[in-house]
Parts: C-alpha cells; structure tokens; sequence
RNA sequence: GUGGCUGUGGCGAAGUGGUUAACGCAGCGGAUUGUGAUUCCGCCAUCCGUGGGUUCAAGUCCCAUCAGCCACC
C-alpha cells in the first residue's frame, strides 16, 4: 500500500463494532458525520421540497450532490462565482458529490464512453461534453464537496465476465487519474470499487484502489437489478478487504432493509434518493412498514402517518389529510410526505447507531427482517 | 302543442354497418435503490336511453317511445 498523506489521517474514527456492523465518526471540512448514516439526495442543489432548515431540523449530517447535473445548471461559471456550493445553497454542513460515473449507466443512450473520459450529450439540451476523469474531479472541486467521488463507469446487470473486467479495468485507470487531478487537501476523495456481481474481479479493483489510496471507498455498481443475494454477497465479498480503519459507502442503496443488511456486513454510509422520490409519489416508510397514502383505507384515518415519528408531518396531521393533499396534487402534500420519509431513514440511522453502541445490533436486524418481509 | 338538436362507463368524449366499444379526466391497485421522476405500469362499459324492426352482421340504418336542451305557438 503507498503511503497515505497527512489528510488521510484521522478522517475516520472506529468507535466500536457489534458484529460486522461498526459505529464510526468522520471528521469532514463542514462538520462530523456520525455513522453509519444516510445521507439524502440532492441532486441539483436542493433535496427536493425541501429547504437546509428543514434538513437541520431533522438532524441530516450530510446530504449529496451530483456532479453531472450541477455541471449541466447552473455550471461552473456560476458555482464558481458562488464560492461553491454550500454557499450557493446555504448548507454549512458536509456535501458529498458524486461524479457523474452513474450518468454513463442511467443515460447510456446519451453517451459514449472511451478511454478518455464520458461524451455526454445533456439531457436538457443534447449540447455534447467530455467528462473526462479530471474534469470530474475539478468540477467537485469548485463544487467544494467535503467529499467527492472518482469517476467511473457503473457497469449494468447482468454483464459477462470479459465486460465487467474491461469496464472495471478502465474504472481503475480513471480512478487512478481522478487521484492525480485531486489538488485541494482539504477535500476527502472516495474510489469506487467495481466489477459486477464477479467476487475475483471486485477484490481486483479494491486491491487496486487501496493501492492508489483514498480517504474512503466505495461500492458502486450495486441495485442495479441484481438479486438481494448477490448485493449482499457482493457487499460481504468487499467489506472482507476494505480498509478496516476507512470509511466505507454503499452507492445508492437502498430501501430501509437493505440499509440494516448493509450496516450489518460493515458499511458506514448511504444514500438513496428512495425516500424522496417515494415520498413525491406516495409510497412513505415507517415503523410499521410501507404505507400507500393513495389506498383507501386511509380517507378516513385519524392517525398520524407513523405514530412512532416525531417528525413535523406526523406531529401535527392525519393519514385523511395527507391522502388528501397528495390526490389534490398539492404541493404541500409532496413536502410533508418527502419530510416525514427523511425524518424516517434518517431516524433509522439514528437507531443503527444505537443499536450498535447498546450491542443489540443483531436484534434489531432480525426485526427489520420481520417488518419488511411481511 | 309544433319544429329542431342531443341521448355511449362517475364526468368529458371518439365511433356514421363488420375484429374483444378509442382516448382524456376521475377512481382503484402496483412500481420506484450513486434522481432524465409533479414519473412509470396495470385495472376500471357482457355493453352504447328504452322497445321493436331491417341485415349474414347495428352504438352505427328504420319505426315507435321516453328523457334533456333550444326555438316557436
């Protein structure tokens, strides 16, 4: 292993483990991230219906960005002028960004990929840009993430193993350069390991992250269709090499369950715009289960959403209301239910991290099991 | 009372002789995993106001009847 830098020290505190599951604190340029922890999406600058108060009033730690979309609009000139985009969107605690690598796989119409970079044509206006491994990481960095994600390509499901090795092997290469092109040492940068759902070719490309060195790692390539099996074994198949004394970060997972099954096999972080997007549509957690605020049953229920949640939406209104407000399409309907979806995964983190501490990690997944396999 | 127009699922509305009666809204159910998401996918008229008739075949043509609307007495 090279050697690592003075930054990379004392990023990531161990604090304790249950099982595999591990209870970490990671110091960041806008604060200290407890975890594990999830972190919600905000793709474009704004976790959608929702403003930085409200984040903070729930407790959010850290929330995302993406590189691809912010590149796209408001661009570079603009974060720029800004000072970043913390300042841009008046959020002074940690930013996570990813790179723009998932792009490559959920706009792969639009794009091309050689050994160069992403030849993206935008989404918005089919205008024709290179995302080169370099550029992703400047951008991140006039971005000003505390941490960024190198770019990479996240292979689709299923894929053979001659594909997956040659995609995972140009991910390394750029991971490499993303590595090269980091300037500013303040900034935490995470690789992400790949290699499909092939276990000798996930241990390949961690081998050859720690090799290169970052401040974490990641798991990408995940939920991408694969069975619940593979994405734990695959999961498992990573945690057994990852660095024992460096973050590790789950992409894009996942539903509640797959968070606990996650935190169980070692990892430390999340995110997953699950929750906002289910809760824009309908479809809200709690500590009862998923419940459709569509359904009928609920036109007439008194309740809260979740009886269990403190948050502002359960505190104050009934399971009629709500259904109300989301068949009027009121925008104020989208608001309360993305709220009380954030207040609940980040209230299960919350929870995991107790669990852990009280060494009862094992109960508490056993009941999650239960509740969202019923 | 006379003349005209209209009668298709909860609503709007295609269809003017020939497959299992479009489509939209509403309703009901499901999906959603590093956000191209006010998105996507299902289901929802044994029947075309009613009764007869013509025809191999009628929501579609004919007759009668009922209802609504408009106009005129």
């Amino acid at each position: 292993m090279s050697l690592m830098t003075a930054s990379q020290f004392n990023r990531f505190k161990l604090l304790k483990t249950n099982g595999q599951a591990r209870r970490g604190v990671l110091t960041l340029k806008h604060g200290v991230v407890q975890t594990p922890i999830f972190m919600p999406v905000g793709t474009v600058g704004s976790v959608k219906t929702l403003t930085p108060a409200d984040l903070k009033d729930l407790d959010a730690q850290i929330i995302l960005g993406n590189t691809y979309h912010l590149f796209l609009r408001p661009g570079i000139e603009v974060l720029s002028h800004f000072k970043g985009l913390h300042n841009f969107i008046k959020w002074d605690r940690p930013i996570l960004t990813d790179s723009g690598g998932f792009q490559i796989f959920s706009l792969g119409k639009l794009n091309k990929l050689t050994e160069d970079g992403a030849h993206f044509a935008s989404h918005l206006d089919g205008t024709k840009f290179v995302l080169t491994p370099e550029l992703a990481v400047n951008i991140q960095e006039i971005i000003g993430s505390d941490i960024h994600m190198v770019l990479d390509e996240c292979t689709s499901y299923p894929c053979d193993l001659a594909t997956a090795r040659s995609s995972m092997e140009r991910s390394m290469r750029w991971a490499k350069r993303c590595r090269d092109a980091k300037t500013n040492p303040d900034l935490c940068q995470f690789g992400i390991v790949q290699g499909g759902m092939h276990p000798e070719l996930r241990r390949e490309s961690l081998r050859q992250l720690v090799e290169i060195g970052f401040e974490g790692y990641a798991i990408g390539g995940l939920s991408v269709g694969e069975s619940k099996e593979h994405m734990h074994e695959i999961t498992e198949v990573c945690c057994d090499l990852l660095p024992v004394d460096q973050p590790r970060y789950l992409m894009g997972v996942g539903t509640p369950l797959d968070i606990v099954e996650g935190v169980s096999r070692g990892i430390d972080m999340f995110d997953c715009v699950m929750p906002t997007r289910n809760g824009r549509n309908g479809t809200l957690f709690t500590s009862a289960g998923r419940v459709n605020i569509k359904n009928l049953q609920y036109r007439l229920d008194d309740a809260p959403l979740d009886a269990a949640c403190s948050c502002y939406t359960c505190r104050t209104f009934t399971r009629g209301y709500l259904r109300h407000l989301f068949l009027a399409g009121e925008i104020t309907g989208l608001r309360l239910l993305s709220l009380h979806n954030i207040a609940y995964y980040l209230q299960l983190a919350k929870d995991i991290r107790l669990a852990i501490e009280n060494d009862v990690f094992a109960d508490f997944l056993r009941h999650h099991q239960q509740l969202w396999t019923k």
